[in-house]
DNA sequence: CGGTTTCGGTGCGGTAGCGCGCAAGCATAG
DNA sequence: CTATGCTTGCGCGCTACCGCACCGAAACCG
């Protein structure tokens, strides 16, 4: 029917926001790779080779415990990158990325972005504050899985995964919804089936489209609205799409901040 | 009775892993506070002023909810440093720290930190490092809040409270605990009085000591050994008190690494 | 087209943790 | 030494969620 948009790296809102120097030492490079539902980027404990910008996919990194059990920890789509550790010092993580929203990826070779990275300019400052965004989408989760039920729990699921597409349907069972919060399926199940009595979604068979996207935020716990707000302060260009000029040191007083500090 | 040991810089592992270059810059603007139990150190989206480095204080970071319950998120002790956010970029979060645990702690004027930084040196690399150990913790949180029982997670936390301090007892009630893990008094309260039913434990009126360590390891659930096995990978000088030698700056490739990578 | 797999709906008993209220014991100020 | 407040223990009903088992319907496949 109609044609696939190609993908392009200026999808990725990070790769997006470097400045024209960096990317025309980065992009050459630059490998663009399909990622299947449920393939598996990176093992618990397996050195990583690669940094992934996904442009249309979704990845969830999860942590795993002993009996088998898991639960995702954060989302990365468009707007940032698999693998910060491999700027944070260690060549892996006890954690798991699992695809979770078919799509497309560029990557770059370990190697490299670790040279960009000890350049000390723009690639760095932009990786410690998408950094501190995925801190506080950690921390929300934590707070998140301790205080709330599935039905919020869910709709928070659901707001931050449309958040990352372009479309409003999203390909996952509510068995594969489960793992990922790390509840039963069943209780996915009532969740879902309240949400679709409300209007706010309908779904079959491992296909959920929403229908009513100020409903969920409305039924979705306070997590989703603080992380989307701390990641706007911290990212600007990111979310509103907006592309940093050149400068391939950027002082950090020249990045907006919260408080009117000194 | 005993004479209280004066506090030293080098009781805190993350100023005592740097190297005596680092050290003659930084320790002149050193300032020993105290940490009064149950000090407020930042307020939820307030700017930070100073770094601190405890000593023999914890310090734990918590997130809010809008209804009041809170969930502490991490424990500082004199392992690491409070305030990353002032190096990845914010100058503020949207969490708030907790004295824990009475005590002194170091400070820094935030400007001096964020200098030293900007030299790209052995700071820069502590810290990236030591932020990586802190995402280990907070993820394994998010996980322990979502699957493991009350006894496990006071087991949990009297363990990292532990390994901070240089005695065997800690002063908090349990609805302190409570407010710390996000659960009830009384939940606190059923959990402690198996632990001293089992000997682990003894307690009194906000006074706890702790008499079988290895029982509480073996009580605990997995995600303390995960974070601690985690951290040593990653800050071997610091949970192990080795101290690095000078080299303002060290190549990442000198770091231990858990994977044999390339 | 018929068999098999996948997905979602439902019911049932069990349990961990919550909110509340109350009481007993220790601790400190006056 | 008494009064007051803080800490801990305990009981009660309630809810959310779990584990399990089973079923029907849709999709998939040869």
């Amino acid at each position: 029917m109609s044609v696939k948009p190609q993908p392009h790296p200026q999808q990725n809102h990070l790769l997006a926001a470097l400045s024209p120097e960096v990317q025309a030492r980065l992009f050459p490079h630059l490998e663009l790779v399909p990622l299947p539902l449920r393939a598996l980027m990176y093992e618990s404990g397996r050195a990583m080779a690669h940094v992934y910008f996904p442009t249309d996919s979704i990845v969830s990194l999860q942590y795993m415990m002993e009996n088998g059990a898991s639960t995702a920890i954060l989302v990365v789509g468009n707007e940032g990158l698999l693998g910060i550790s491999l700027f944070m010092g260690g060549e892996s993580t006890p954690s798991r990325s699992l695809v979770q929203s078919a799509g497309f990826a560029y990557r770059l070779p370990r190697h490299l972005v670790k040279e960009e990275f000890n350049r000390h300019g723009q690639l760095l400052l932009l990786m410690l504050r998408y950094t501190q965004a995925l801190i506080t989408q950690m921390a929300q989760t934590a707070v998140c899985n301790r205080h709330h039920s599935i039905d919020q729990q869910l709709c928070r699921w659901l707001l931050l995964s449309m958040d990352r597409l372009s479309h409003n349907h999203l390909t996952m069972t509510q068995e594969f919804i489960g793992n990922m919060l790390g509840v039963r399926r069943e209780g996915v199940t009532q969740a879902a089936s309240k949400l679709q009595q409300l209007g706010a979604i309908s779904y079959s068979r491992g296909l959920i489209k929403v229908l009513d996207r100020a409903r969920l935020e409305a039924l979705s716990c306070e997590c989703y609205g603080v992380v989307k707000k701390e990641t706007d302060i911290l990212l600007p260009y990111l979310t509103q799409r907006q592309v940093l000029k050149d400068a391939a040191v950027i002082p950090v007083a020249t990045l907006p901040t919260r408080a009117a500090g000194t």
